[in-house]
DNA sequence: GCCCAGGGAATCG
DNA sequence: CGATTCCATGGG
């Protein structure tokens, strides 16, 4: 990883990386494309633009400190992608996943926000949730540079179910409220879930109201990090049964989430990737 | 009116 | 338990 600076802009040099890829897969919901190639969208309160060109990815406005402090984490760009993939060349699915979506990293979210995102993320789709999440940074979060920051959880416990209607959450309105509550009075601890022991991470998540298996695996993966954690969903249960009879190949286990993600993308775009008798139900 | 969207919870057997 | 059924919402 090479880095420059250029004027106010710092560049970094990266391969194997797609930023189009990594900001659209579904995992986050605040970045926008500007056209161009520019992205916009904000991590927590903290704004940013940025583009791709080739393999040099310029951020817009950032000073090497924040990149170093912030951004670097953000994008996951400390994590050893090509070794990691190494190990998901084994088999036809798993190559040809990679080599459609490989460029994709997962991004080091905040916690928080990523539990309230696939929160709203269930039966949803991802400008839907775009717009909501969008709608819940203009009730609630402090405004910040060029926009909103995303609501803390005592900004938002302190909303009635009233209060969110401008949202148009719909039945996911009073999850919200119930993460809002068991995290902002210590009933749960988020940051104790980056170390706890998996299972009881998925346990603990799931006494929020509206947190089932899939959204569980969603936020263990998209914010915290854990790589192991693998979210079904009915995408990758097609891939499971026809391409994985057998179960999910111990190979790629150890970093199923990444595998995972590579896969959605993979079978989500390419419908010739799947045969038509599976593509429905 | 119908279909869809990267579910969740309740209720069986 | 696993499988099935019901639920609840807004957008196109």
């Amino acid at each position: 990883m090479k880095t420059t600076v250029q004027d106010r802009h710092f560049i970094v040099e990266i391969d194997d990386f797609s930023l189009a890829d990594t900001l659209d897969c579904g995992q986050c919901f605040r970045f926008e494309p500007l056209g161009g190639g520019n992205f916009r969208g904000f991590a927590g309160n903290r704004p940013l633009t940025l583009r791709q060109e080739g393999n040099r990815i310029t951020f817009y406005n950032t000073a090497p400190e924040e990149f170093e402090q912030h951004w670097k984490y953000y994008f996951d760009f400390e994590t050893d992608y090509q070794t990691i993939k190494r190990d998901f060349l084994q088999d036809d699915i798993l190559r040809k996943s990679c080599d459609y979506a490989g460029g994709i990293r997962i991004l080091n979210q905040d916690p928080w926000e990523t539990l309230c995102s696939f929160i709203i993320s269930q039966n949803n789709n991802i400008p839907r949730i775009k717009g909501i999440i969008d709608r819940l940074c203009s009730l609630c979060g402090e405004e910040c540079a060029c926009g909103y920051a995303f609501p803390t959880p005592e900004a938002l416990a302190g909303c009635s179910l009233d209060d969110l209607s401008p949202l148009r959450a719909g039945f996911r309105a009073r999850y919200l409220l119930d993460a809002a509550r068991k995290v902002s009075t210590g009933k749960i601890d988020l940051p104790s879930l980056y170390t706890a022991d998996l299972d009881e991470a998925r346990k603990t998540l799931r006494t929020i109201c509206g947190v089932g298996p899939k959204v569980a695996e969603c936020v263990l993966l998209f914010g915290f990090h854990r790589l192991e954690a693998f979210p079904v969903d009915v995408w990758i249960k097609r891939a499971l049964t026809y391409f994985y009879q057998d179960g999910f190949p111990e190979y790629a286990q150890r970093y199923g989430g990444i595998a995972q993600q590579y896969i959605f993308h993979y079978i989500r775009n390419c419908p010739e990737a799947i045969p038509d008798e599976y593509r429905r139900k």
